[in-house]
DNA sequence: CAAGCAGTTTAGCCTTGGCTAACAATATTG
DNA sequence: CAATATTGTTAGCCAAGGCTAAACTGCTTG
């Protein structure tokens, strides 16, 4: 029905995660790396933006389709589904803003990337890399994660 | 041209990673995580391909359906491109089998997978979120974090 | 104040990765 | 060995996330 051998558990090793985990947890966890996918790129452009009007005072298209490497058109479109999630207001024309809720959003993807950089860079990888990794890993690291990778980049310092 | 404000910089607090980076950096950055998203589907389908033939011996469409959660009908389009990028032979209703590109990606992807995972858990996060955490990481953690990963690890007894 | 350029939007196309429903092949079992 | 259950494939749909090309806005400046 599911697996085709129910029983090979019985001979796996004994050192947990080199076996099959079993199959609905397994499910589990794909289903959770889909759906964390489906909100990546929303995150990417609300925490982009925040950061944009944080350090430059406004957020244009041009300005993001630049750091996103993105054509003018993506960007314009992505703005639109932004707009119609209410994340952020736009008028043509002019400089983005986020909503209430885009704020949020940026704050706590912000929040949760730094503390990923921070802590890989207490582990000792080096600036550049460790900001390549951050942006990839900060959509896939759960909260009980990130508290650790905080209490650890504490305690070792800077 | 690139940013609204060139000399923005100036005002940036000391503490890298507080600013934003230079553009290009920051272009960079997104496209290796954009990269990374096209490469993943097929490395985690021939990561379990090879996970199942390993610990069951074979690997069936229904099993892989099963443990990701995804229709027959997805899981059947996927193995044609797998096909098609010569990673696995597969003949109607058998078992898949791994090319020889295959079954390199597929260690590379376990080996990498699985470093991941024992660092969460040396760490000190617990099993369950570990697996999670670290299916959604592994395509996104670079050689050089996953070797110092590694050496953590091995620095942190079991 | 007209021209031109930078910025923005729209239209229209493509690929990927999902799905359901219908059909086909193989396995199992009474 | 026929009937049924399981497994696999195909067809056809959809949304997301890319792109280029073309049209439009508005700012700057000669």
């Amino acid at each position: 029905m599911t697996d085709s051998n129910p029983n090979a558990s019985l001979t796996a090793p004994s050192i947990p995660g080199d076996a099959l985990p079993p199959v609905e947890q397994h499910a589990q966890q794909y289903a959770m790396v889909r759906n964390a996918h489906e909100t990546e790129l929303i995150e990417d452009y609300v925490e982009l933006i925040g950061d944009l009007l944080a350090h430059r005072g406004e957020a244009r298209a041009a300005d993001i389709a630049n750091r996103m490497a993105d054509s003018q058109a993506t960007v314009s479109k992505m703005i639109r589904r932004l707009n119609e999630l209410e994340l952020v207001t736009s008028k043509p024309y002019r400089s983005l803003f986020l909503t209430e809720a885009g704020q949020k959003m940026a704050e706590t993807s912000r929040a949760r990337h730094d503390i990923v950089l921070h802590f890989l860079r207490a582990l000792g990888v080096n600036d550049a890399t460790a900001r390549i990794d951050a942006e990839g890993m900060e959509h896939h690291v759960s909260d009980e994660t990130l508290a650790i990778m905080q209490r650890f980049t504490e305690q070792h310092q800077q």
